[in-house]
DNA sequence: TTTATTCGATAAATCGATTTTTTGCAGTTG
DNA sequence: CAACTGCAAAAAATCGATTTATCGAATAAA
């Protein structure tokens, strides 16, 4: 029940102790669960705590200790469903090992995401988990080595020399995509791409290209990065169409190496009047629960989130729980569903009009 | 450029104060702004903070302290593009003021929400952002009542007698909605929602109902609320349309209340191979970037993410900063995109059949 | 010249816990 | 009976900052 007014202070672990008859360091030790405290003057503690409704004052509390038992996650963003899911489930798993996770996002900055992580420096969090805007080289990952802070690495990432990382096997994932379109028929196919997170896209385009180059040597693979933001690809990708169209040699099958890009391509295609897969097919990288309920349903790699946040933790925990050793780089399998945007080539109008409406 | 080995440990502020000569004291002093303090004496501060990398310790500080420059968000989920957006601007909003924002998700569970909530207060939160799972009468409103906490409630509320709260005008969108509907011929309408949300679930549905019947009243407006989760949702929807089809009288548009609604009707709509807008007619509650580019671009309301985080964050730090006065309830306009999924009804074969492939 | 006043700076108290050291008491043992 | 051992609990030190009280020297007023 422990009531008490809104406006009165806090209660201290003074305050328990005066009322329970002991000395504060008893009931900090009561409450830590040691043993040799009588167990009536345990019970007088337990009592007092519960009539006064004391919570232990984590601030007095982690400043004596070294580490709080605290996670931060830091993100790129919050607004797709793979950073939202891959938070929700580090929540949970922090949760089950009674820590609490403080989520934060860079919003794709690199400066904000060492600004973050010094602050969560300054709060003493017992491990980071870190999701790089970049990849494993950039400022924020050299800040963690250089305060000897306890992490993973993940997502964007590929290996380090000094921390653990976790990310889908997007080479595979990729590779597994190539085969798929090939086997279909595709031979002139793009791909669409950010330039800046180095790591991860190019693995996906070279699992891509290799695996596509050794089934069909013959293939033409047309490219296009944006170096920086996503709103650059809308410009690139319309000009790349104007230019094939005219030239009159537009690749069979698009695949996108990141969510966003995908949207872009289905807005491009909507744009032009194109509809999946009879004029164009299209496959991306990351799935999403709207891709399943449209017409066509959109073919997508699904990143296994779970099971990168259960080895994130499980990793991470060990960490700080002290192992020793060379990091380590763990690839999760990622899972191709092929839906009705892949079809195979020259199966519709190539009309370049709309066929409904 | 301040180096200094990994494993040594963190200066404090005596470290600095005998490196500048000075006491404890007055490095305190100036790293606070205290003018009383030489000139030169306050150089040499500078110098050994730079020397050592000093950065003040928030943990000791704000023991000190009563508040802390920290602000808590907590969100039913972090999954949608909605709350992602919006924890992404309470972040921002909070940077520009120097204010370090702390995020959680409840999940959908009041139990955990006032857990977080217990946290935040031992954390000793200047002020707590809170989109409560139901509505603005839960647990943790008490909770934070109880406690003297300072806080803004958000989205699925209406008005609360302690808390300022900011919504979306979700009544009137609803209002627009209907008369969009009705405007273009529909007199047999289903609302779908999730009876939880009592607060914003009710208002959109008054909103909607009210209107519709007041334009057209011989409209007939079925409902289909889920009192828990998604997945009966599912199961509710399917058995309607089976029994509505079944009795030849079923409705012309559906207009869904949340998101996860808007998918379970796509869904639906697809597994009886029935298109927009020509077998049937949807809008839905929440946009997100998808919309847009589907064939055909799904019709929906926005809700005003950046003016419902920019208020809430201004009505936060106004009482922050003290300001007394009874509470106020902000509802923010929203728009209504009426897109390629509504037409009017009679328009298609209503065959059953896709028209596609 | 003496007494106030001002000013800059330091010592010490404080926040609320944890941890180490002391103390006091009871029961054993030589 | 003194010395020793054990054990529970209290006292005191500690974490790293802020804040208050205090102090000494320089300056102003009497």
């Amino acid at each position: 029940m422990a009531q008490h007014e809104a406006q009165q202070r806090r209660p201290s672990i003074h305050d328990v102790a005066s009322h329970a008859g002991v000395s504060a360091a008893t009931v900090s030790k009561v409450l830590s669960g040691v043993t040799t405290v009588k167990p009536e003057n345990a019970q007088r503690v337990f009592d007092a705590v519960e009539l006064l409704g004391y919570r232990v004052d984590p601030l007095a509390s982690d400043m004596r200790r070294a580490k709080r038992r605290i996670i931060g996650a830091i993100m790129p963003e919050f607004e797709s469903e793979f950073f939202g899911q891959m938070v929700s489930e580090l929540e949970g798993l922090a949760e089950q090992r009674g820590y609490t996770l403080v989520a934060a996002s860079s919003r794709e900055s690199e400066a904000r995401e060492k600004e973050i992580l010094a602050r969560m420096h300054d709060w003493r969090v017992a491990g980071v988990v870190l999701a790089p805007v970049r990849n494993e080289h950039g400022p924020a990952a050299g800040f963690m080595k250089a305060n000897g802070m306890t992490g993973v690495l993940i997502d964007r990432v590929l290996a380090d020399d000094a921390f653990d990382t976790v990310s889908a096997d997007s080479a595979a994932a990729s590779a597994e995509v190539a085969r798929a379109l090939v086997g279909q028929g595709h031979r002139h196919i793009l791909v669409v791409g950010l330039g800046q997170q180095a790591a991860t896209v190019r693995a996906r385009l070279e699992g891509f290209r290799n695996t596509a180059l050794e089934l069909a040597p013959d293939i033409r693979i047309d490219v296009v990065l944006s170096e920086s933001n996503v709103e650059p690809l809308r410009t690139l990708l319309r000009d790349y169409f104007s230019k094939r169209e005219a030239d009159g040699d537009r690749p069979t099958a698009v695949y996108s190496l990141f969510l966003k890009g995908t949207l872009v391509a289905l807005s491009e295609f909507r744009r032009r009047g194109w509809h999946c897969p009879n004029d164009i097919s299209l496959v991306g990288f990351d799935d999403a629960e709207w891709m399943q309920v449209t017409w066509p349903a959109i073919a997508a790699v699904v990143q296994p989130v779970r099971e990168i946040a259960g080895n994130a933790m499980e990793v991470l925990f060990r960490r700080i729980e002290g192992e020793r050793g060379p990091p380590r780089a763990r690839l999760e399998p990622c899972k191709v569903l092929m839906r009705e945007s892949v079809g195979s080539p020259g199966n519709g109008p190539h009309s370049g009009g709309g066929d409904r409406q």
